[in-house]
RNA sequence: GCGGGUGUGGCGGAAUUGGCAGACGCGCCGGAUUUAGGAUCCGGUGUCACCGACAUGCAGGUUCAAGUCCUGUCACCCGCACCA
């Protein structure tokens, strides 16, 4: 057959669409299976290959979903809202509605051209009104139920995109959008009370499948500990000075306070502080210094003593001084900290600097020398002496606190609220009203959405504020509650919010009564299978399952995970093994490849160049190679001729659909496609295979190749697609060849094969080596003083 | 610093419970065919002192047998980073 891809890939293309054998059904008496993978961003340089990277995977896996009889859901969306578009817009002038449908119907042609296997008629795009509609309801849902929140703080805020950032994005120190330095701001900002999730994110990780790195940065992003809050006195005044500590067991070693240079004491004690010109000039130096400039200090503790003001330890009476230093933040635990030099570095070198005395409490170190963090016996601890476990000294510690009522038990969260506004054009409005007598005011849900107004220029306000606020229109409005005059929230919501929820609009797209009808939702939710990229498990993964699990705590979503499974794909780099870029020029673009060698190859490269999960760099020569198999695949119906089985192919066919089916199913895609071409490589040596056979591999192959396998099983007369045709099955003692070729060791040493029946015994098996001449006269005049046999493996025979 | 991971030919990468290291592909070498080839086909291809020995980052250990298990060590990648 002449392998003439680019009419076959149209030709399919366009029978699947016309069969429409890729959309999911509502059978719900059908088992399902909902494939998702992260939709793209619809960027105007398109696509690159690792796009279609990180596709495949649960591509290959819907496809093998339906031949085995699932009703599949693999659907395709795009999250369009974001401000590379706007950005593009402001630069040329068109409207960002227009940018982005040009740009979603680029992707939609080129992954169309791909061949995947999406369900293109539950398409979702979040910049839609129908689709953001439901955004901005959950968000009323949110802050009706007091998640959603405003309040003045420091931001991030990225001073080049004129935009507040939150943690997540501004990591670093550098914006995530354009790396410029970001800059803390005092601003009105919308919050997202996630923190009150954190708990049921954490331990929501105990009943889903991911991978076990994925879990740990999550674990490690919500930053989870355990310790204890204990209430320091403060000399000359009836205050207390709050601290958290992970080591309430190191209590009596405390030789010194520090509190972060924000902390509010200083200027409730502004008074008693007689150096306060001195601390207030350090104050200031902080403010100037962004987050990333004082974490990269880490090594050098700078800091002022208060003078005028100590702190008195609780667990003894001593009288303690208190210092100002930003190796303390403000946004962690109390922002005030009891400092253990000799059980804790930072504190330590904090002591050595400034002369402050190092009382060890655990023994076990040398504190002359640096502190000791490790356990070992308390010493000079009071009541703790003598105690070598440190879960026993933390326990009686806090039972001690609460007894006196100085302390008691408590946990921290790195995990902070979730900053939610954006100054942009581009994004949902918020749907809140500014009223100055009922205050802050829901938009009511029937008028939903809240449009996005038309604008003519997109550019944000020098001062920071959205460009909405320029539109007297929209802004000016009369309070829903009491009619009076009123404005509105002109801010947008983050990138985020969009994706935060969109596999539940896939599984009822076009319902305009709801998000998602909740028949549907039983039977669909949760997705099976969840594959993405790396950079996505701290953010949208932590943002959407809380999204989620909110909905569940409403009783609108059925489970309380919305991810059974999540997978990883990794990079694919340039030729020159560097990560893909524009700057650097080394981007593949998916259309040229399928323009020089088919959809097919493209797709059999991409999942066999490497581990799905490792970075792999792009290698046209490889790609050749993949080509060069699915001509010699093209070639196989002239060699098949007859029926049932080969004799000497059997074996390897069972082999084959075996290992490709498990393969598929751990996404070992380069083996299986490597198995693939080996089987390929037997029949070729055999030179004819069955029609049956021929049936079996084209069937095997087509999740990866389904263009030509189509055109091969049409060929074989074939008239209903291979797309949903019944994955094959294996018989396991199939598997199992007559003979086995077993390896011979003398003394662990290979001195050679002997081929054997599968089923021979341990004393036949000895009896052969002992009759094969080569291996008789390595034995002659030796004592054999073990024999080791296994079985279709090994025979191996220690001599003496 | 903390957390996660990876080290195997010239390259990408394979190797069930420890059981013939290098599957499969690329590249390379030789041959065939071709006006020509960076096309196609056939054969070969870990290294070396080549009937043998040595090889899975390095050094030890356990074992009849180690890429795989144990101890130590080095290098690199990713994430977080003064989180008390």
């Amino acid at each position: 057959m002449r392998y003439d891809f680019s009419s076959i890939e149209a030709k399919w293309q366009k029978k699947w669409e016309d069969a429409e054998v890729f959309r999911a059904r509502d059978d719900f008496s059908k088992p399902k299976f909902y494939g998702l993978i992260e939709f793209p961003y619809p960027s105007g340089a398109g696509m690159h290959v690792g796009h279609i990277k990180a596709f495949s995977g649960i591509e290959v896996i819907s496809r093998k979903r339906r031949m085995e009889g699932y009703n599949v859901l693999f659907p395709i969306g795009f999250d369009a809202f974001g401000l590379p578009t706007e950005n593009y817009a402001i630069k040329t002038g068109m409207h960002p509605r227009q940018v982005t449908d040009k740009n979603i119907k680029k992707f939609t042609s080129q992954l169309k051209r791909v061949g995947f296997s999406f369900d293109w008629s539950r398409t979702v795009d979040t910049t839609e009104e129908g689709y953001y509609k439901w955004t901005q309801w959950i968000f009323l849902k949110m802050f009706e139920n007091g998640l959603a929140f405003k309040d003045t703080a420091l931001v991030n805020y990225c001073p080049s995109c004129k935009v507040v950032l939150s943690n997540e994005d501004s990591q670093g120190g550098k914006c995530d959008i354009c790396g410029n330095e970001i800059i803390q701001k005092s601003k009105d900002v919308w919050y997202l009370r996630i923190t009150k999730y954190a708990d049921k994110l954490l331990s929501g990780l105990e009943e889903v499948d991911y991978l076990p790195n994925i879990k740990q940065q999550q674990i490690n992003w919500i930053g989870k500990s355990t310790g204890a809050f204990v209430n320091f006195g403060l000399s000359g005044t009836s205050e207390k000075l709050r601290i958290y500590t992970t080591r309430p067991d190191t209590l009596f070693g405390v030789t010194f306070m520090v509190i972060a240079p924000e902390h509010p004491m200083l200027d409730k004690h502004r008074e008693s502080i007689k150096n306060y010109d001195e601390v207030e000039a350090y104050r200031a130096e902080c403010a100037k210094k962004t987050e990333f400039e004082r974490t990269q200090l880490v090594k050098d503790k700078t800091g002022v003593r208060i003078d005028g003001i100590s702190a008195v330890n609780p667990v003894n009476g001593k009288d303690i001084p208190i210092y100002i230093s930003d190796y303390v933040m403000m946004g962690y635990g109390t922002g005030a900290i009891m400092a253990v030099p000799a059980h804790d570095e930072r504190d330590y070198d904090f002591a050595k600097k400034f002369g402050i005395d190092i009382i060890e409490v655990i023994k076990g170190g040398d504190i002359s020398k640096a502190a000791y963090t490790e356990s070992g016996e308390m010493i000079n601890s009071g009541f703790l002496n003598g105690l070598t476990d440190k879960k026993t000294s933390i326990e009686k510690m806090i039972a001690y606190l609460e007894e006196k009522g100085i302390g008691e038990p408590g946990v921290q969260y790195k995990m902070k609220d979730w900053a939610f506004n954006r100054q942009r054009y581009w994004g949902e409005p918020i749907p809140i009203i500014y009223c100055d007598k009922c205050g802050m005011v829901p938009v009511p849900y029937d008028q939903l959405p809240l449009r996005l107004p038309e604008v003519k220029n997109f550019e944000p306000g020098e001062g920071g504020e959205s460009p909405l606020a320029k539109i007297p229109e929209f802004v000016n409005c009369k309070c829903p509650k009491c009619g009076s005059d009123a404005h509105r929230e002109t801010d947008t919501m983050p990138q985020w919010a969009g994706s935060s929820w969109y596999f539940l609009r896939y599984i009822d797209p076009h319902n305009d009564k709801e998000f998602a009808s909740a028949e549907k939702l039983k039977y669909w939710m949760p997705v099976d299978w969840y594959n993405g990229g790396m950079e996505h498990v701290t953010r949208h993964m932590i943002y959407s399952r809380f999204w989620y699990k909110f909905l569940y705590d409403l009783g609108l979503v059925p489970t309380s995970e919305p991810y059974a499974k999540r997978t990883a794909q990794g990079l694919i780099l340039g030729p020159d093994g560097v990560k893909m870029s524009k700057s650097r020029g080394n981007v593949v673009d998916p259309n040229d490849i399928v323009d020089a060698y088919g959809a097919d190859v493209l797709r059999v490269y991409i999942l066999f160049m490497g581990d799905y999960a490792s970075a792999a760099p792009w290698s046209e020569s490889s790609l050749r190679g993949c080509k060069r198999f699915l001509e010699r695949v093209a070639d196989l119906p002239e060699k098949a001729k007859g029926t049932g089985a080969t004799p000497a192919l059997e074996s390897i066919f069972h082999k084959t659909i075996k290992k490709v089916s498990g393969d598929i199913e751990e996404l070992k895609f380069n083996t299986a496609i490597a198995q693939l071409m080996s089987l390929l490589n037997e029949i070729e040596a055999v030179g004819s295979l069955t029609v049956d056979e021929l049936s079996v591999y084209i069937r095997l192959l087509s999740p990866f190749a389904p263009h030509l396998c189509e055109e091969i099983w049409e060929g074989m007369g074939n008239r209903k697609l291979i797309a949903v045709a019944a994955w094959p099955e294996y018989d396991e003692n199939k598997t199992i060849d007559s003979t086995v070729e077993m390896a011979v060791q003398i003394c662990g040493k290979l001195k050679g094969t002997i081929t054997l029946p599968s089923d021979v015994t341990k004393e036949n098996a000895l009896a052969a080596v002992r009759a094969d001449e080569k291996f008789a006269s390595l034995i002659e005049g030796k004592t054999v003083v073990k024999e080791i046999f296994v079985p279709g493996k090994i025979i191996n025979l220690v001599l003496k």
